[in-house]
DNA sequence: GTGTGTGCAAAAGGTTTGCAAGAAA
DNA sequence: TTTCTTGCAAACCTTTTGCACACAC
């Protein structure tokens, strides 16, 4: 069984028609043994350099939105122009690295578990992010 | 000694001329009891709503982006469309409500402090925030 | 007077949208 | 053939920039 197929499978079964797209996106995307973080940019450059293809910003937009829906790609919280996204879906923090604008993901043993001692009132918690920004020690940090 | 003449003391002292469009922000944001966590839209609409006032937007970002530089405002991270601020400088941490888009304050005791086990090598730790998204039970979470 | 700040409008950058053409079921 | 997806361009929204005029010192 190809990697492709197995995608075709995946797409299928999450309600997603598999088109030529999708499959190739996910080939860049899940097809890595680290974890990948990455911008719209950085995906569209990546289909274009690496898989030498061209495949629209609409349709990047939507795929990566529509893998966000369904749970296989994370949102990461951070004051940026941009917005990051992260192949690691599990419960886990990151550091950014303010000099290279780059995520890197914190080990779980790097840091201790989150204990919330209150909520608000009649709300759920949807996710509980930590951020830790870096930056070399000489930067100037505005 | 009026509000006024303390801002105007204010800002000549961290080096920022006491231009009329300054004070009146400044009156705006930090003549109040609790924390404010706003966008630079909600800031414009508030200085036509609640003082009447235009100041233009370039002149708002400059103040903004000032007294952030100068301390007395801080960056939020959140994976908004916009930049939230937060006129509490210290360190604390965020819950996120996405129904309504806004920021509430956690209190110190309502989260154990955070210790990193580890950094990266030759960095420089500029800041550690949390955020907790929450969202009413019947929220349909996209 | 000199240097800084303001305001306007234009530009920039990321993201979304409308719609016609194309592909999957 | 019906429904979903793609791709393009235009639109949108927030933020930044250039520049002339005004204000603070």
């Amino acid at each position: 069984m190809t990697n492709n197929s197995i995608f075709i499978n995946k797409l299928r079964k999450i309600g997603l028609r598999p088109t030529k797209q999708r499959v190739k996106i996910c080939e860049l995307l899940f097809l890595r043994e680290k974890t990948f973080h990455f911008t719209i940019n950085d995906l569209i450059k990546k289909i274009s350099n690496e898989m030498k293809e061209k495949i629209s910003l609409a349709t990047v937009y939507n795929t990566v939105h529509a893998f966000k829906k369904k749970g296989y790609l994370k949102e990461i919280a951070i004051n940026s122009d941009k917005t990051y996204y992260d192949t690691n879906t599990s419960v886990h923090h990151h550091f950014y690295d303010e000099d290279t604008r780059e995520l890197i993901d914190c080990d779980e043993n790097d840091i201790d578990s989150i204990i919330l001692k209150k909520n608000i009132t009649g709300k759920k918690i949807n996710s509980v992010e930590v951020l830790i920004k870096v930056a070399s020690d000489n930067h100037n940090q505005n």
